[in-house]
DNA sequence: AAGATCAAAATTATAGATAATTTTGATCGC
DNA sequence: GCGATCAAAATTATCTATAATTTTGATCTT
């Protein structure tokens, strides 16, 4: 294979398996079934169990005894729900990060803000968006905090790829300069409430079914 | 056995193993050796290492490729961020939850008060307060939220039954009755503001540790 | 003695096999 | 034809066995 890898086979499965969850690549509510997994990686069923479990921690994957585990499906209300916490989360990293940031770290924020007004397909976008969102809050140094935060955004970039799937167009977000702004000024309240509102952005977009009907698809898209 | 159980042994073990993590049965910092949980609970080791993953997810152990697992420590620096996580989203799920606080509800949160000011110990006081705070916020409905402010309890009810073992003294919580008051009042921004500042309260007294000095322990006692 | 080195023991991780449960699909009765 | 019933197939959950890794402890060297 292309990876001996340091870690244990468990955590590379789930690793895979979120990717493919996260890209959409695995319909929502499909079954995921230990002994076709573990044929595809060419291993036993027992570290398929144990990144079916991870998987779960992640929200990404539901398991009901004895029948299985599937892909977590979701709705708007779901989408919403993340976003909310996304939101009260970073503001309360970044006020911890806040004492923590140093000029290097805002100019890489920077860079983060303009690769994503300048990204050109959804996938890039996601990435630096999660890039930029990250370099302001990790300076808090709580573990668990950012975690839970990485674990949010995967959620969210789940619903955002679900719905953009294939077209993407490059859009210059003012949060993203305002929230940067206030930051080198110092101005800890006006970006703190900027972030709290743009993470809270949830876009709506027409999107054609598999049937072909149109149907409203909503996503996370600060 | 007590339980046949309706749900899988690997849900079993990690419930008991959870509940001594919490009571300070178990030292944080020593290893979870899966075979000996193996044979103590007469299984082979593989439920117990799915247990052990799910532990993992609760922050409740922290387990290192081919090294096994430990239960985590803490200090007051976690203590502090498990607190200021709880506060940001008890708040967001009172936000969420107020609109569909009923007449019953309220009063549910009552007798956990009261349950809660007559506690004579800290077991019992625990328990009463995790079921005042779950009264207020699980009318939001909101699945993940919940169970993420759930996981934060566990952890602080951690760190406060190791500082309080054994001795615990009756006292009036205050705030409690302030943000039932504010409720019934409709004052839903005294409640939060309250409860935002309650969840955050570290308790701090003196503990003899077994070598005979005296340390500082600290603790959620909101 | 203190430290390094290597082998034995313990432990983790994975594989292969078995038991139990659920799902599927076909047959029977109405 | 439509629904219920039962058996076969598929799948999950667990157990036993094996391979790989880490830890432990004893010996040897300086």
């Amino acid at each position: 294979m292309t990876k001996p890898a340091e870690d244990t086979i468990a955590v590379r499965i789930a690793r895979i398996l979120a990717e493919r969850i996260i890209a959409g690549a695995i319909e929502p509510g499909s079954r995921l079934r230990q002994d076709h997994v573990a044929e595809e990686f060419a291993t036993s069923h027992v570290p398929v169990r144990e990144a079916f479990r991870r998987l779960e921690a992640q929200g990404l994957a539901i398991s009901e005894p004895r029948r299985g585990v599937r892909v977590a499906s979701f709705d708007l209300s779901e989408v919403k729900e993340v976003a909310a916490m996304r939101a009260a989360l970073e503001v309360l990293a970044l006020r911890h990060a806040a004492p923590h940031l140093t000029a290097a770290i805002l100019d890489q924020a920077e860079q983060a803000r303009r690769d994503c007004d300048a990204a050109t397909d959804v996938r890039s976008w996601e990435e630096a968006n999660r890039r930029f969102h990250r370099s302001l809050v990790a300076p808090c140094g709580m573990k668990r905090l950012l975690a839970t935060i990485d674990d949010l955004h995967a959620a969210s970039a789940r619903f955002l790829f679900s719905a953009w799937r294939s077209e993407w167009e490059a859009r210059t977000d003012h949060d993203h300069r305002t929230i940067l702004n206030a930051l080198r000024n110092g101005d800890l309240e006006t970006a703190v409430a900027t972030l709290a509102r743009h993470a809270q952005w949830i876009g709506e977009r027409p999107v054609r079914t598999a049937s072909g009907a149109t149907r409203e698809a909503f996503a996370i898209v600060g």
